[in-house]
DNA sequence: TGCATATATAAGCATTTAATTATATACTGA
DNA sequence: TCAGTATATAATTAAATGCTTATATATGCA
């Protein structure tokens, strides 16, 4: 695997981006587990335009991946981004956050579909 | 040593401050070296009120120390702070930064005091 | 003491950010 | 086809950010 410097500009932006904890929270989220927009609409009982947005940031960059799923749109982190080694090495040091997906199993809310 | 537990808002506020291009380099600079203010002033090409600023916001949270030596004032890393490693980890991945002071001392602009 | 240098801070301003509200698009199932 | 659900996006607005300009404080030196 071939390591890839990483450049001061780019490395400010992540950080920019991973520098609001709803965000972080997605991303370390996503690390383990794919989830659709009203998934994370629940767990941060924030809006769902608010919560598109932030996911169309992390997007933009290229650090997240959407895919439909008949009705839901299912978003992934995108392991071959340039950075991702360097995000992930930041997601490790987080704590596990798989309690608020247990919270929203227990509350009927988590989509399996497909 | 114990190893503290990350909050997710805490890292989030760190990430944010970090998720600037001259406080990221900055950091990254301070953490193998201390200088004062005047060298980031010629290392960065900008203001002095701006780069007081921008330390000021990283010593607001406790990531720099500030000492004065004569006339100079010197930030260093505190390196004790309970967050610390979580950003030398972050440091570590980012490209070496010793050629800007290299480029002061060429230009006779680094400071030696002391 | 008086001037130059180094730094901090305050005020003002332009830009960016993140939320809300409103609306459009796409899929599902009756 | 129509109603309901899921999602994206645009427009608006309030708050936060980062810079500039202006000024104050502290040190060093003649």
């Amino acid at each position: 695997m071939l390591k890839t410097a990483i450049e001061m500009d780019k490395a400010a932006l992540i950080l920019k981006l991973l520098g609001d904890k709803t965000r972080l929270t997605m991303v370390k989220i996503l690390d383990k587990h794919d989830c659709c927009v009203c998934e994370f609409v629940e767990i941060f009982k924030a809006s769902q335009p608010s919560i598109s947005q932030h996911l169309r940031k992390l997007r933009d960059v290229g650090l997240v991946k959407e895919e439909r799923r008949g009705q839901w749109i299912f978003y992934s982190i995108n392991k071959t981004h340039e950075y991702y080694p360097f995000v992930l090495q930041l997601l490790e040091q987080l704590p596990d956050q798989g309690e608020k997906l247990k919270q929203l199993e227990e509350s009927g809310s988590r989509i399996t579909c497909c």
